[in-house]
DNA sequence: CAGCTTGGACCCCCTCGCAGC
DNA sequence: CGCTGCGAGGGGGTCCAAGCT
């Protein structure tokens, strides 16, 4: 009896093979195919070369639906972010998803767009529901919407900080970073520092302008006012006016790179120079912060790393559901020194 | 008899609950719970009632593995790309992501990070096992890989152009936004035109090159030597120093904002003046291009109507399988004049 | 009979076709 | 005809028993 075509093969033509037809064609059973599908050991060499072929023969591939219904796993991490276009987001995701294929997950990202905690929410449903074996969720203000909970008890990491300590969580350090930047401009002679913040809803931003604030206090540095920006170029250039207006502001730490950016434009529209006139850090250090003009003086994130270590921490979790998860992980920034800081201007 | 307590719901506790569990609540059969939970009509709104205050005691999600297994769907997408920190990949997927939530699909991203043959292969090889429904493959290089192909049947959908027009595809018109910004600068009085291109294996930057050569020699202008750069700054200041060694380069278009971005820093550290000395065009038109010094005439790219025309076209073919698939689509990009640009000088 | 390879039964959860009221 | 339930897959994994050496 000829069995290169059993029952399985007959049924339907253009339908993906399943192991079923694999059995048939290599004359073994769905069993066999399937522990030489898992790379078991318990497989005659001579069965496997044939099993191996005859998968080669029939384009073969597991149906990850089916073995994701058997498993109750699905080798897939769930990321929620909110603006991928945002550099420090961008980069995270690339590290998470490099670490994640490493493992042997694939990703599935939701980005999402309005910051309301409804579409928070919808974005968790989808994704737990979309079956994903864990979840990491990038930028802090998804979860100072006091609605966001994961029903399932699937295991949640948090990059870029967890306000409220709810899940563990990986980030750069954030107070270092700043307070290296505060310090330096303080050190250049600089009476005080401005700060050129990031959003008022962003952990990180609170906590740089936290830090900044604390060195400006530990130095004896009087506080100027601070000014909230949303990250871009744009908002950093509209408060940058106001700055530049001022004559006692000769150094400014901006929350971020784009901030910085649209900083020096406009100090450079009133005339102001920087590094000779104003000093000006930044933070993140973008590919291309060192092609400003000046190039620019910046607090260099290790995204790398974080999305590392929250791949790292996530599958601790999956694997070991008992374990309490390890609390938060910091990253140290670094700051690197280029031309848009100088020694505060001697005059006065 | 109490139902409250069906054999389903006694096999086992913290597993998510399943249909027969909610059943077993409810006090109806699995596949009263399964019309539920797809809205179906032919429920009674009195049962129905039932079950969903079933569903929402046992916070029951119903379980896309196995749904995805009957159905032979998976209301998934898959993305391939190089690179996402790149801003045009970036905005492309943010924009994929936003339609492709719209329409109820979710979208699973591999970064594919070498620019191997073997890379690519495997990142499409993970997607179409780990359950697509269709294939977004964001920049082009990555088909130009001999070895590409989708096996298993999958529709596929290109962005940033496929060379070899295997497949459908949507795409920025480059040529249209290379001749407008070549156009331009010619109309300033400038005798060429230099360009300063995108990395060479890039399809897109090869079109744009293109497309500024054949505009040079449409209007009987002299062609200068074209440098292929690999999209950063670093690259384009590093051309960018050559160029500005040069007394006869007085304008250049870039092939996108980064190179010049870069190419600026170059022309500035030489004493050149941008725009007076040297205009400069770039392509993108990223938010912070505005807030460069100076501002940047640049192309500006619609990456969202393309990510919305991929989804489109994608959920099309997964549709309507049968369908000869749309050709290409390209969307028009649109020159942004700012102070990067000005009339030749005028001497000599 | 120990130790190996192999196959049969059953289950994972959901949806569809059909039958029953 | 309206609503509901039964049984059968869909593809693959685990447990256990059967067959072989």
């Amino acid at each position: 009896m000829e069995k290169t075509e059993g029952p399985a093969a007959a049924r339907g033509r253009n339908r993906p093979p399943s192991q079923a037809d694999v059995a048939a064609l290599a004359g073994v059973s769905s069993q066999t195919v399937s522990r030489v599908a898992n790379n078991r050991s318990n497989v005659e060499p001579e069965t496997r070369d044939r099993v191996l072929s005859a998968m080669r023969i029939l384009g073969y591939q597991r149906n990850s639906a089916a073995r994701a219904l058997t498993l109750g796993r699905f080798q897939v991490l769930g990321v929620v972010t909110f603006d991928v276009t945002a550099q420090g987001n961008a980069r995270t995701l690339a590290a998470i998803s490099r670490a994640a294929q490493r493992a042997g997950y694939s990703l599935n990202v939701v980005c999402v767009e309005d910051q309301t905690e409804e579409a928070v929410q919808q974005a968790v449903r989808q994704l737990t529901e979309q079956a994903v074996d864990g979840l990491v969720v990038i930028e802090a203000q998804i979860l100072d919407r006091p609605g966001f909970n994961v029903s399932s008890g699937v295991p949640v990491v948090v990059a870029d900080g967890d306000p409220e300590r709810r899940f563990p969580s990986v980030d750069t350090d954030q107070a270092a970073g700043a307070a290296a930047a505060t310090r330096h401009l303080l050190d250049l002679g600089h009476r005080t520092v401005w700060h050129l913040g990031g959003p008022q809803d962003s952990y990180a931003a609170r906590r740089r302008a936290a830090a900044w604030h604390a060195a400006l206090k530990a130095a004896g540095a009087p506080v100027p006012p601070l000014r909230f920006g949303d990250w871009t170029a744009a908002s950093g250039y509209g408060i940058g006016r106001e700055l530049a207006a001022r004559p006692d502001v000769t150094a400014v730490f901006a929350a971020n790179d784009h901030l910085a950016l649209g900083l020096v434009r406009a100090l450079h529209e009133a005339g102001r120079r920087v590094p000779e006139d104003v000093s000006v850090v930044g933070f993140d250090d973008l590919p291309e912060s060192a092609y400003y003009l000046p190039p620019l003086t910046t607090v260099r994130q290790d995204f790398e790393e974080v999305g590392r270590e929250c791949v790292a921490q996530l599958l601790r979790q999956i694997e070991s559901p008992g374990e309490s998860p390890t609390a938060s992980v910091a990253v140290t920034p670094e700051l690197v020194l280029r031309a848009s800081t100088a020694p505060a201007p001697t005059a006065r």
